[in-house]
RNA sequence: GGCCAAGUAGUUCAGUUGGUUAGAAUGCCAGCCUGUCACGCUGGAGGUCGACGGUUCGAGCCCGUUCUUGGUCGCCA
């Protein structure tokens, strides 16, 4: 075994300026060029990659050793930096080469099962598995150090600011409300269970009863619930509270931490205030709680457009309580064909929708899957609502107000998608407000809280809460990002009768309320500030600022999709013994 | 749980109407090569066509079942 090569410099941090210096390295092999009597290795490290030079003037068990090297053998070398006579433009060291004088081989390497470089195309499976060769990626690399330096500066400024970062339990106590919890057998007392915390929420809440003033956490959550390309089992908050803070308090000290990141990390300037917008506005004009405004598109309402049409599907719509609304899209009509349109409409019906209505803007006609229905003054007074010109596509779909919604929240995404029109970067960021205290439970018909049951109604509409609580809004705000949600947070009630009653509300009987969340009840009934809080997906944060299109380019060991750690193959079984410690059934996988 | 897509060499993919020994690129191995940087040239190895069953004289291709993966809807207080 060779000793280390006390190294003096990362390989991708060498410039011109180090000129004729003796420099040590080590890294691994990322591309050896053989040409006989020379031979160029690209070495790489965590910051790059610089390639390092064997001649014949070196001794010749070193070159010989240097013809051995192949792809990531990971090797030390001592040698000189030269200005090279060809510049490489495309590598950041491509002014200079080091002509090696001598060579340490700490490690072979077998050929990898995946190639080695940021724009590979590798299954995303086999990524997962041979995740340390991945990391290896100066891309990966960059990735995990901009996520550092994101949470750097979250715990720089939240602490400029008074917070301070305070750990929270990772066993907790399940509660079945809102997502699947990860349950955790006691060993101690079998037939009991933990649960990891969905977010530490209630233990925040009791760290600003406790005095703590201004909390903050880079918190690991838990949700056991099916994932996307935008969500893990696992994943990471900026979780922030603060006392005696309104909306208002906490959304002025949330742009300043935007700013900030924006400024340090993007050399973005952010023009704050930010916008705030309505969850009513935003609904109504793109569809969505979490509107992308870096395109139009805007929905229109066309109710009293069409009540008295001939189209039996629009008039039974809305005397049925539904919405007709539409979309149009600026030179649509041009870019997508009849059949890109059918291919919109089928993917629209995930959404709900039975179907599309398009309209077609021509040179001085109006050409429609319904022009039986509508005479062409019709079409024009529907096309003059969206101020559509000619080229202009418009679409409109007809169903409960929710469909109607969500299909149009959803093409007006595809579309400027596939139109291009989505620009990585442009960072369009606003504030959700005001939104509904409950919705209604599709399955069960019952009120729940859209946010949280912790979540502070506005106070001045409060005798809607028994009366039509769903028209009560409330103290919840989001922050969005391109249209994702960013993160989220509210004003939290602090009063103990009013939580009370908005667990009764939500249909929690006293018992429930008790057993569940009866300690919260009590610490508010020793003096709680008012406070309030909001917490920010740290990995959906960080991919959108890097442009990736999955936050498990931005996590060094994510899940797949069935949830499985790849490199591990965590879930597994467990020895039957452990079962039996946890006084837990032994499961026969073999039955 | 539903829908969509994919599964062929280490990797990324092609494979026509079902027809001889399943191809390309890259990677790998060997030889040659002193200015390459996607090095070049010559040669070579490398395949359970995801699995099972069916149709057929004959299946990578058609049919059925199933498994795996990705995206998405439901779900995610």
């Amino acid at each position: 075994m060779s000793s280390v090569l006390r190294r003096t410099h990362m390989c991708g941090e060498l410039s011109i300026a180090d000129l004729n210096k003796d420099v040590i390295l080590n890294g691994w092999v990322a591309k050896r060029r053989n040409l006989g009597g020379l031979i160029f290795v690209d070495l790489r490290d965590k910051t790059g990659i610089v390639q390092i030079t064997f001649d014949d003037k070196i001794p010749a068990e070193v070159f010989e050793k240097a013809d051995s090297l192949r792809n990531e053998y990971v090797i030390g070398i001592k040698g000189q930096v030269k200005e090279r006579s060809s510049k490489n433009e495309n590598l950041k060291t491509g002014e200079i080469e080091v002509f090696a004088t001598d060579l340490v081989i700490y490690s072979e390497a077998d050929t990898p099962p995946i190639y080695i470089k940021d724009d590979d195309n590798v299954d995303d499976n086999l990524r997962l598995k041979y995740r340390y060769l991945d990391l290896r990626k100066n891309k990966m690399q960059r990735n995990l150090v901009f996520r550092h330096k994101v949470a750097k500066v979250a715990r720089d400024y939240f602490d400029e600011n008074g917070f301070t970062e305070i750990e929270t339990p990772m066993l907790i106590k399940s509660t079945p409300e809102g997502a699947r919890d990860y349950i955790v057998p006691s060993r101690v007392h079998p037939g009991s269970f933990y649960a990891l915390p969905q977010s530490p929420q209630l233990f925040k809440q009791l760290l600003m009863v406790g005095g703590s003033d201004r909390y903050m956490q880079i918190a690991k959550c838990f949700r056991d619930e099916d994932l996307r390309a935008d969500r893990q089992p696992e994943f990471t908050q900026i979780d922030l509270e603060m006392s005696f803070a309104d909306q208002d308090m906490v959304i002025e000290v949330q742009e300043g931490f935007l700013k900030r990141v924006f400024k340090e990390l993007m050399n973005v300037e952010i023009a704050t205030p930010l916008p705030r917008i309505s969850w009513e506005e935003a609904m109504e004009r793109f569809g969505s709680d979490k509107p992308d405004t870096r395109f139009g598109f805007e929905l229109k309402k066309l109710n009293d457009k069409v009540k008295d049409c001939n189209f039996k599907v629009f008039t039974d719509c809305i005397i049925g309580g539904g919405d007709v609304r539409g979309i149009s899209i600026d030179g649509g009509s041009d870019f997508f064909s009849r059949k890109d349109i059918d291919k919109l409409t089928d993917l629209s019906k995930a959404y709900g929708a039975k179907g599309l209505v398009w309209i077609r803007v021509l040179e001085g006609e109006y050409a429609s899957s319904v022009s039986k229905f509508f005479s062409q003054e019709e079409l024009a007074d529907i096309a003059e609502t969206f101020g559509a010109k000619t080229g202009d596509l418009i679409l409109l779909c007809s169903d409960k107000a929710k469909v109607t919604y969500d299909t149009l929240g959803f093409l007006r995404r595809e579309i400027a998608k596939r139109m291009g029109l989505l620009d990585d970067n442009q960072f369009n960021l606003l504030w959700v407000v005001d939104f509904p205290m409950f919705e209604e439970d599709e399955e069960t018909g019952r009120l729940k809280a859209m946010h949280h049951p912790f979540t502070c109604p506005k106070l001045d509409q409060l005798e809607l809460l028994e009366k039509s609580p769903l028209d009560l809004k409330a103290e919840a705000y989001d922050i969005v990002l391109n249209g994702v949600e960013l993160g989220g947070g509210s004003v939290r009630i602090h009063d103990k009768k009013l939580q009370e009653k908005m667990f009764k509300v939500i249909g929690l009987t006293e018992e429930e309320c008790d057993e569940k969340f009866g300690f919260l009840i009590e610490a508010f009934k020793y003096g709680a500030p008012p406070h309030a809080g909001l917490a920010y997906g740290l990995d959906r944060f960080v991919m959108l600022l890097l442009g990736e299109q999955s936050i498990r380019e931005v996590i060094a060991f994510p899940k797949n999709q069935g949830a499985q750690c790849m490199v591990t193959s965590a879930p597994a079984p467990v020895e039957s013994t452990q079962l039996q410690e946890l006084a837990l059934e032994t499961v026969n996988h073999e039955a």
